[in-house]
DNA sequence: AAGCAGTACAACCGCAAGAAG
DNA sequence: ACTTCTTGCGGTTGTACTGCT
């Protein structure tokens, strides 16, 4: 009972692969395919156990694998991921697409792992090692909040994350007998993790009790604390809704007049937009015109700590001035949220 | 130039689980 | 129902490279 070993380990090679070897089980793939990795070896010429060859032709020799430095996107995306995921790297490459899970996991400790480290921040967790912002005890409480905020939401978007996970397992077992064996969720479609937490994060703040005040957009209730999170909206990138309603409008508004700089809540943006105190992403773009995301951007002012997996969205999106993300990158992100995977 | 430590990346190992016989 | 095969996955180790003393 139990599995064979892989291979006999006798009179075969083990380390570094040589040119030579690559170049064998190049050839012969590209030739027969490698079917069965057991026997490859042999009919390769290989001295090498079968596992070693599939280890080798996914993680290096596969033609569809971009190699080389991972962009400053390709980095903000693993440490968004990860926030998410956890060292489930296979589910992380999946987002990157020609990216190896091996390789990913290796960039991953060696460099961004510590890099959090650096900037104070627990690499396990993605939450602040120490409190870096004074010692106000306002302060204190608010960022307390924040990280409880931020955890809820994590841990919803977590479970949210396996249950669609299950879902659609059964989905694909019964639509492919062809799909081998994987912890990895569907790909398709894709669901941009970022915005299943902004989602979860929605959730957590819609389950506060509004009120109404002179805050239109954002009332935390008396169980969560207001974020000391704003972002701030750039000047005619935002149509006042002063001028039209209490709550935002979501249908587009191309002759929208716009009101200056103005700065709000976090909340603003994650509570919900159609209950009437809060705005979803759906209602932001609304306002811009054509919907055209082109037209807007907003920046971090003062989002502590700031959460790594939003940094996308408010770290200098959209080309703002704060600098950040690449813009053609973000504007795909968005259009895919708007275009309805949400 | 040699030795050493740190870093980056490739490769290995063992386990889990579905497929196949 | 059971065993074996096969593949995928994540953790860990090994090795080559680089920079410093």
């Amino acid at each position: 009972m139990g599995r064979s070993p892989c291979c006999d380990k006798v009179g075969l090679r083990k380390g570094t692969w040589t040119p030579e070897e690559d170049q064998k089980l190049l050839s012969y793939i590209q030739q027969h395919g490698h079917g069965s990795w057991r026997s490859l070896p042999a009919k390769a010429g290989l001295q090498r156990c079968g596992k070693s060859c599939r280890l080798r032709w996914t993680n290096y020799l596969r033609p569809d694998i971009k190699r080389g430095k991972f962009s400053s996107q390709e980095e903000q995306k693993i440490i968004q991921l990860h926030a998410l995921l956890g060292n489930r790297w296979s589910a992380i490459a999946a987002h990157l697409p020609k990216r190896t899970d091996n390789e990913i996991k290796n960039h991953w400790n060696t460099h961004l792992k510590k890099r959090l480290h650096k900037m104070g921040i627990d690499p396990s967790t993605h939450k602040p090692k120490t409190n870096p912002f004074g010692s106000g005890q306002q302060r204190d409480n608010a960022n307390l909040s924040h990280i409880a905020q931020w955890e809820s939401a994590r841990l919803e978007a977590e479970s949210r994350l396996v249950r669609e996970s299950k879902l659609s397992s059964v989905q694909s077992s019964s639509s492919s007998s062809m799909r081998k064996t994987s912890k990895v969720p569907p790909l398709q479609p894709i669901v941009l993790p970022c915005l299943d937490v902004l989602k979860a994060w929605q959730g957590t703040w819609k389950s506060s009790t509004p009120t109404s005040n002179n805050n239109r957009f954002f009332n935390p209730g008396k169980n969560l604390q207001s974020p000391t999170s704003t972002l701030h909206f750039s000047e005619n990138a935002f149509p006042s809704p002063a001028t039209t309603s209490t709550t935002p409008t979501t249908t587009n508004n191309n002759n929208a007049t716009c009101f200056g700089e103005t700065t709000m809540p976090l909340g603003a943006i994650l509570t919900n937009g159609n209950g009437g105190n809060g705005m979803q992403l759906n209602d932001i773009v609304g306002h811009y015109p054509n919907n055209n995301v082109d037209a807007a951007y907003f920046e971090e002012s003062s989002l502590t700590p700031a959460p790594s997996f939003l940094e996308g969205f408010v770290d200098g999106s959209f080309g703002g001035s704060s600098g950040g993300g690449d813009l053609e990158d973000n504007k795909k992100y968005w259009n895919s949220i708007l275009n309805g995977e949400t």
